[in-house]
DNA sequence: CGCTTAACTGTTCAGTTGAACATATTTCTC
DNA sequence: GAGAAATATGTTCAACTGAACAGTTAAGCG
């Protein structure tokens, strides 16, 4: 029963405004929606919009012009700020190290709303029996459960790498998901700067790519 | 000299706008700009306004409320849809078939805007040394230059698969990226139905993952 | 010194917009 | 058949909004 709680005409009536949205940049004015649907008076879609948003598909700005906001816009899509290199630790994600922006939305990119989520350039290979290869854009998460087996943004010596989070002995170590980099074995503490939680690979132009 | 034809004040106005947008998801009226920046006079923003606008920074419909258009929304996000499987051909992608959207933008995805980008999610493991692993969200382009040694989404026997496109002796066939698999090599029409641009992984936590 | 451009003020105006009120009809369930 | 919910109408209103007009001030340039 949770599937479909919309009438068809409510259905038809958030389909429109979103398809407008997505369309045209702004959203319809109850005017605008009125007359697509025919309506003689406003007043129904008044009533449609406060129905849609009792029941959670559509948000507003009340009074305002044009200021429904459907949720596809506001809570699935996510703004990811690419770091190169995060040079301290998470005190220092200033806006000057963000070398670009990924916007995905949360559903596809794993992302719990309540922790931070921030991706990287993957740099070297390290990492490609994981198959996360150079280039790579990891996104993460800045969260306080890290598991046995996840893949992790670490800081070891003032850099941050990305390895497979290893729990042995009761003693966590880093490792390389390629037999040519050597497993990191912290020395006192380890800090965990994100959980891995998605990949988005650009892919290159044949003629640019490397042959192996 | 191209980088930056912005007054430092115009820039501050621009990014204000796109801040209230992503923030509020809806654009800020010239009121809320002007009071924001503590004009007396809505008049200036209007100037701003139309400054940004004949430089490209700002798309808008002219009389309408709340209606500016920044064209990082407009232009570089795109919504791409994700198909199951691909029944027949490339006129049969209705909108039935759809499994869901990924949305990011053009730039990270390597999309066109010629042609007609989508996406399919990545069944089994026949493109394993490719990095593509089951389950992946692949981004395709609706392409007529397949180049060799790409990535294409292909259809053989009323399925599609993804295999690379390696054209040897002047004949091509598709390959597989898994010793496993074998290599397809086409009896009489190849049918091309995109060119991988771009790759989306959802990482599984580590509960649900497959032990190799 | 003129000329241009950027930045800004003060005011008016018409069209747009969300909201409210009172009421009517249909559809469905119990 | 009563009651609830969905659907619809007609009208009025205050607030919001973009646009326009007529100016001012400062900086830079040749």
């Amino acid at each position: 029963m949770i599937k479909i709680m919309l009438t068809e005409r409510q259905r038809g009536i958030l389909e429109f405004i979103q398809t407008e949205q997505r369309e045209k940049g702004i959203t319809p004015s109850t005017r605008e929606i009125q007359h697509h649907f025919g309506f003689a008076s406003q007043t129904s879609v008044m009533q449609y919009i406060s129905t849609l948003e009792r029941k959670g598909f559509l948000d507003r700005h009340a009074r305002k012009a044009r200021a429904l906001i459907t949720p596809v816009q506001k809570v699935r899509i996510t703004d990811i700020p690419i770091y190169g290199q995060i040079p301290a630790g998470m005190a220092t994600l200033t806006e000057q190290t963000i070398e670009g922006h990924v916007s995905l939305d949360a559903r596809s990119v794993n992302a719990s709303k309540n922790s931070r989520t921030f991706a990287l350039r993957v740099r070297g290979d390290s990492m490609i029996d994981a198959h996360v290869l150079d280039g790579d854009i990891v996104i993460l998460e800045d969260r306080k459960d890290v598991q046995n087996g996840d893949i992790v943004a670490a800081l070891i010596d003032g850099e941050t790498t990305l390895k497979r989070y290893v729990m042995e002995h009761g003693r966590p170590y880093l490792k390389a998901e390629n037999p040519l980099y050597p497993n990191l074995v912290p020395a006192r503490e380890l800090r965990i700067q994100g959980v891995m939680v998605s990949l988005v690979r650009k892919q290159m132009p044949v003629s640019r790519r490397k042959r192996s």
